[in-house]
DNA sequence: AAGTGGTCTAGACCACTTC
DNA sequence: AAGTGGTCTAGACCACTTC
């Protein structure tokens, strides 16, 4: 763990149980540069990682205070967090549900041309396309459209498509996953969407259709996951 | 312009002006440092910005490389980012579309018991109340419910609702708007909603639920806006 | 072995807030 | 005037990749 974590993480850990009150203030800068024996380079990498999660406000001249923690109201069933990209076991382990996967297809196909352009692969390169079901406590959630090029992914089983897609291409293959680029809309459901995720024609679904590159650089998926409206919330914090 | 805005700023044009290709090496940290005359932390920032802006992958022990600009298919109307809480006006003059309003309601009231909550206020403390379409190039794009202190905000009049509200709170009133916490979710379009954003009652909308919080930490909105699935789409970088 | 990015030190200097 | 966070310097040291 790296310094600025320790510090950033004792210091999650005190607003969480209660040591640290909300609007309460911060020991400074310079004071937690004592305490921690670090330099004020590491303290402010701490601060930074606090304001982007939202715990935190710092204002110049004044200090770092405890924000006022909030949470949205969170009605429905599974809540997903859009700082990080975790994949859907991973969001959904958490809250010590049971995820289970109904797989509806499961090929090796030649992406369509927009598709292999986003991948940048060759139009009639082969690609895996999987299309798959996601429930949580054996409630549907989410339905997944997902291409990955062939050449990069060595051995991918229908088995795996039952569990972390992710943790089989990290563990497994030795990639490193680095970031998305995500477009986010509402969508009405199709006629079989409607069948598998168990609800109506038309109902509104919160789709992240999302391009996932290695830290290569190199796209290693394209993916469609389309989420029942009434059983998903996406959170986010946002800076101004 | 601070120094690693600068850096970040020049590499950006030159890769978007294609001086610098898809996949090439930047030049190295220690190079950099060099020909700004910077130091490396300063060259790091720059990269950090440049990494999470989705336009460069770093590779430690082997440089840091440029990405193939993606962009996911845009066919809706509207697009924006959620990087950023820019507001609904600043978006869209970048389009350089007409930016709009219709007021449907524009109110003092003590808000409901939960909002309140949010926006840390009493039960009994007012708020203003506005309910407003937002219409790019006159086709609407989005429905919000706002409620802002009233304490907060002196002098908020009807008139403003039919430009940016933040630009008010901002250059008139002097405010610094700090971060939002966000809840998207995908909803279904009610009878009143149909009719003002003229689509179908029940039509997929994306509801961005938000918080807004000033750099004290004080919230001041608590905002609904319902955009019409087929018109908007949210765009996104996250990381693994 | 040489080259690369990543974290960190010990401070300087500045912008801004508070009193 | 004193206190606070924000940017930055000039380097050290390390982890990792490439050859």
């Amino acid at each position: 763990m790296l310094k600025y974590e320790v510090i950033a993480a004792d210091i999650q850990k005190s607003i969480e149980d209660g040591a640290l009150k909300p609007n309460e203030k911060l020991p400074t800068v310079v004071e937690l540069c004592e305490l921690y024996g670090v330099s004020k380079i590491t303290v402010r990498r701490a601060m930074e990682w606090l304001v982007e999660n939202g715990l935190v406000a710092s204002r110049r001249g004044s200090g770092t205070f405890v924000k006022k923690p909030i949470t949205l109201p969170e009605n429905p069933l599974v809540t997903g967090s859009n700082e990080r990209a975790e994949g859907f076991s991973a969001q959904h382990y958490k809250h010590s549900e049971r995820v289970t996967s109904k797989v509806y297809d499961f090929s090796v196909v030649t992406p369509p041309a927009h598709i292999a352009e986003l991948l940048n692969i060759e139009p009639d390169d082969f690609a895996y396309y999987h299309c798959r079901v996601r429930l949580s406590d054996d409630v549907p959630i989410a339905i997944e459209y997902t291409y990955m090029p062939l050449d990069l992914i060595p051995g991918l089983k229908r088995q795996h498509l039952y569990g972390s897609v992710y943790r089989y291409l990290r563990d497994e293959i030795g990639l490193t996953l680095s970031s998305f680029h995500r477009a986010i809309r509402a969508v009405p459901a199709t006629e079989s969407e409607a069948e598998r995720l168990d609800t109506e024609v038309g109902a509104p679904l919160l789709e992240l259709e999302q391009v996932g590159y290695l830290d290569s650089g190199i796209p290693f998926e394209y993916s469609r996951s389309r989420n029942v409206g009434e059983r998903y919330v996406l959170n986010n914090i946002t800076l101004a």
